[in-house]
DNA sequence: CCGTGAAATACTACATGTGAAACTTTACAT
DNA sequence: ATGTAAAGTTTCACATGTAGTATTTCACGG
């Protein structure tokens, strides 16, 4: 998560040498990118040029053009033949489109824990990410935007996860970088966050109580109420993000 | 879904002159890999050298490098650095789990076909897939397989298509194709080919009750009666499809 | 017979050069 | 002013060559 990703070995005294971060130039060329489009730094509609991005990180184009490859097939960027690549946007549409599917993949997930009986599992599991918002927007002054994005992302991811279904974890982590980009559109107001917080203790009370019903319906609530500010913003910002 | 793929103006007489298909040499590579892999003519296991595709199909590694980490990123083939590329193999749990989200997204279509009173619509559209499944199970002698599965594939993508949901649409296309090799493993007997048959037949029926519990039933026991039968073939085979 | 180490082999990742295709700009003519 | 044509620029897809690294093979010594 750094801005620099080149560092490797850090002067550490008398630590038994790490060996060599692997140079995968397309690896890392891929991650880099992905780091700037999932913060924004990169933005929506923004050209990505082969050439320019090459020699920023002083690489040829090949490992560059791989990585904005496997991007494009993620959907984060476009490559437009003959006209260059660029960061994606969404539609209100396409935001309407994947919460539909978020929401049916985190539903069966919630279904799931509660009956095989992993309700106190998530409980625990959800401890440290629920901290983490927490602690993010109670900061007096200023919110730490990517601290809480990040313990809302695990708070959802640990839904999926316990299901133990490695196949559903990989369609859901692909779903998942543009919720992060949504999340990082519509989370700029504290009261956002502690609607979000508010929302994410509901669902817990609801798994506290065991009621399959109840769990169904503040999830959906909650994954319901995050689209429809985005999509809200998103009519403001003249139907794109 | 030919033996080969570079078939393009085929003399369709008084046609106005097809343009010539873009030859994309890497995509054109991924094409015939992935047909051969879900025809099962590239059988689990075995090796994909990178210099040998390229020899046979008169290219350079470069596009077939590429066209197997395409694939590689779907899960039909498996890279191992310094090792080579390998056709993958599902194994039981492979099949349990991908069977669990293919169900997941398929009751979920099912329900908003109903909800959205799309039954009708739904309906039609099997129409023809469903006459292609009797035509390759009832044709005396021998059962026509790979047009039998097409239209297995055309019943269950014809619900998720109806749902509207095109980034759903995308996530079940990718589910697809490993869904394809199972059943290009399991549709040997024209005894399997008949149970498929009805179990659609019942699934139809439900949809023409408009009873959205018979229909999750029987779509639902659907899935996992293939699921089943798949498994169990797999425990024969030593574990390994 | 088994373990060890070195050479041979195979594969990956990358850089570079080339040709082709499509968009953009400019200039010109109507 | 508008439309058209040609030149210029950007970008893509591919081939080829190279270096580095992991695996395999094989020979040798224990």
């Amino acid at each position: 998560m750094s801005d620099s990703p080149r560092v490797v070995n850090r002067p550490a005294p008398e630590s038994p040498l790490l060996p060599l971060e692997q140079h995968d130039l397309t690896e890392q060329t891929y991650q880099v990118l992905k780091e700037r489009i999932l913060h924004r730094q990169l933005k929506p509609g923004a050209r990505v040029s082969v050439d320019d991005i090459a020699q920023q990180l002083r690489v040829s184009r090949t490992p560059v053009t791989a990585a904005l490859k496997r991007l494009a097939i993620e959907g984060l960027v476009e490559i437009i033949p003959r006209r260059g690549t660029f960061v994606s946007s969404l539609t209100a549409r396409d935001v309407e489109e994947l919460f539909v599917v978020r929401a049916v993949i985190e539903l069966y997930a919630a279904r799931c824990i509660l009956r095989d009986g992993k309700t106190d599992e998530f409980l625990r599991r959800i401890d440290g990410p629920m901290a983490k918002m927490r602690q993010a927007s109670e900061t007096d002054e200023y919110t730490d935007y990517p601290a809480f994005m990040e313990g809302d992302r695990d708070f959802h991811l640990a839904l999926v996860d316990l299901t133990g279904n490695s196949r559903l974890a990989v369609v859901y982590a692909e779903l998942n970088v543009h919720i992060q980009v949504s999340r990082a559109h519509y989370l700029n107001t504290v009261e956002d966050a502690m609607q979000a917080l508010r929302e994410h203790e509901a669902v817990i009370a609801a798994f506290r109580s065991r009621d399959p019903q109840a769990v169904e319906e503040a999830l959906e609530l909650h994954i319901s109420n995050v689209k429809d500010r985005i999509v809200e913003l998103l009519s403001g910002h003249g139907g794109r993000l």
